[in-house]
DNA sequence: ACCTGAACACCGTTCAAGT
DNA sequence: ACCTGAACACCGTTCAAGT
C-alpha cells in the first residue's frame, strides 16, 4: 500500500534496454525462450507492453539481443590457453567446460545452438577472436593451421551434438529415460541394448557422461596423433 | 464453379489423421515447424479449424505425431549393414547418409533433433531396433558391445552436431556466410582465421564438407583402432 | 462418431496520443 | 525522446451444437 506509486507513468530513461534484457532472461529462464512473450516480460517489469516496443521494434530484435548477450556469456565462461600448456589437456578441459556452461543454463543453449536468430557482427567478432587465440596456441604447439582448425571443429561440433541431445532428452520427457526403458527394450528382441542398459549403465539418448567421455577421448586421441605426425614430419 | 461442392459440410470419415499429417508436413515445409499453425493446416485442407481438434486434442499431439512419422522416415532412409561388410565402410556411409537425409529435409531435423516433443514408444522401438542391428553387426566384426555402443554414439552425436550447426547457419542468415566475412575478420586482428578463409576455403560455421569429412575420418580412425585393438588382444 | 462456427484468452504489433 | 492504452489480426483451444 505504501509502496504503490502515486504516478502510474514511469519517468523517461527509467527503462533501459539492459533492464529489458535482464527481464527477458528471467522470463525465458522459467518459460523457455519459445514460451517467452513480450507481454510477460513487460508484466515482469511492471511496464506497459508497448514500452518494450519502443526499445525493440520486434520481438525478433529482442531475441537477437538476447543471443548476443548469450554468446558473450558463453565465451566468457570458457578457458583460455596459457603458453606452454599441453594441447590435449587444454582441449579436454575446454570442451568439458563448453558442455558444462550449456548444461548449467538451458537458455544459453537455446539462444546460441537451437534457436534460429542471428547475433550481431560484434558478438560474432568476439566469438571468432576467441577461437583465433586457440588456433594460435595450437599452431604454436606444432599444428598446421588447417589441421588445428579441423581438429578444433571436430571437438566443438561433437560437444554441440551432446549438448543438443541432452537438451532434447530433458525437454522431451522422452521414453528414453530410465523408468520406461524396460517396456520398450525386451531382452528377446534387443538383447544387446538391453544388456548394455542393465550391465553397463548406458543411456539410450547417447549423451550421458559415459558417451561424452568416450567420444571426447577418441577425438582427442585423433587430434593429438595428427599434431604429433606434424611434429615428426617437421623434424624428420 | 462446377468444382464448388453444394454441401459445405464434409462427410464423416473424409478427414483421416494421415491426411492431416500430410497437410501438416506440407505447411511445415514452407513455414517451418515453428511457424506452422493449426488454422493454416485446416485452410490447406479446406476444413474448419475445429475439425482438426477432433483428431488431435492439442497442437502438441499433432506435432508429436509428426515427430513419430519423421523418426520412421529417417530410419527408413538409412543403410542397413550386410554381413561381412567392412565396418569402416558401413559406418562412413551410414553417417554420411544420416547427414544427407537431414540436409534434404529441414522439417525432419526440426522434428527429431531440435524441436522439443517426444515421440511414441512405438517409434522409439523402431529407432532402437535399427541401432540394435548395427551393434550386432559391429560385435560380429570383433567389437566389445560397450565399445560398439560408444563408437556408434560418437559418430552419431558428431553428425547431429554438424546437422544442427548447418540448420542454425541457414536459418540465421548469419554473418558467418561468405559475403560478410571480410567485414568481421580483418587480417590484422585475426590473421590465422582470415588466412584459412581465403586460402583453405573453410567456413566459419564449422559444418561444411571440409570439417565434416575431417571429423568423420578422425572418428572412424579411432573407432577402427579400438576395434582392431580388441581383435589383437583377443588373438594374442 | 465425426464435422462445424461462435467465442475466449492470449500474443505480436501498430497507432495515436501523452509528457 | 521516451512511455502508454486502445485496437487489430492471428493463434490455440473449448463449447455447444449439428448430422
Amino acid at each position: 500500500m505504501a509502496g504503490r506509486p502515486t504516478s502510474t507513468r514511469r519517468e523517461r530513461g527509467s527503462l533501459s534496454t539492459e533492464d529489458i534484457l535482464d527481464a527477458a532472461f528471467a522470463v525465458a529462464g522459467t518459460t523457455g525462450v519459445d514460451g517467452m512473450s513480450v507481454p510477460e516480460v513487460a508484466k515482469h517489469m511492471g511496464v506497459g507492453v508497448t514500452s518494450i516496443y519502443w526499445h525493440f521494434r520486434k520481438k525478433d530484435d529482442l531475441v537477437r539481443s538476447m543471443s548476443d548477450r548469450a554468446v558473450r556469456t558463453v565465451v566468457a565462461a570458457l578457458p583460455v590457453p596459457t603458453t606452454g600448456q599441453d594441447v590435449r589437456e587444454f582441449l579436454e578441459n575446454y570442451f568439458r567446460q563448453l558442455r558444462d556452461v550449456h548444461r548449467r543454463n538451458d537458455v544459453l543453449t537455446d539462444l546460441t545452438w537451437t534457436r534460429i536468430r542471428s547475433y550481431s557482427l560484434d558478438s560474432t567478432h568476439v566469438l571468432y577472436h576467441h577461437i583465433e587465440v586457440i588456433l594460435e596456441f595450437m599452431i604454436g604447439a606444432g599444428f598446421v593451421p588447417l589441421t588445428a582448425w579441423n581438429s578444433f571443429s571436430t571437438g566443438y561440433t561433437f560437444t554441440r551434438g551432446v549438448v543438443v541431445g541432452e537438451r532434447i532428452q530433458h525437454l522431451n520427457h522422452s521414453p528414453i529415460l530410465r523408468d520406461t526403458v524396460s517396456k520398450l527394450l525386451d531382452h528377446d528382441t534387443m538383447p544387446i541394448l538391453s544388456e548394455l542398459l542393465s550391465n553397463d549403465g548406458i543411456m539410450l539418448a547417447m549423451v550421458s557422461d559415459t558417451e561424452f567421455d568416450h567420444g571426447l577421448r577418441l577425438i582427442l586421441d585423433g587430434i593429438v596423433a595428427s599434431g604429433d605426425a606434424r611434429l615428426r614430419s617437421g623434424r624428420g
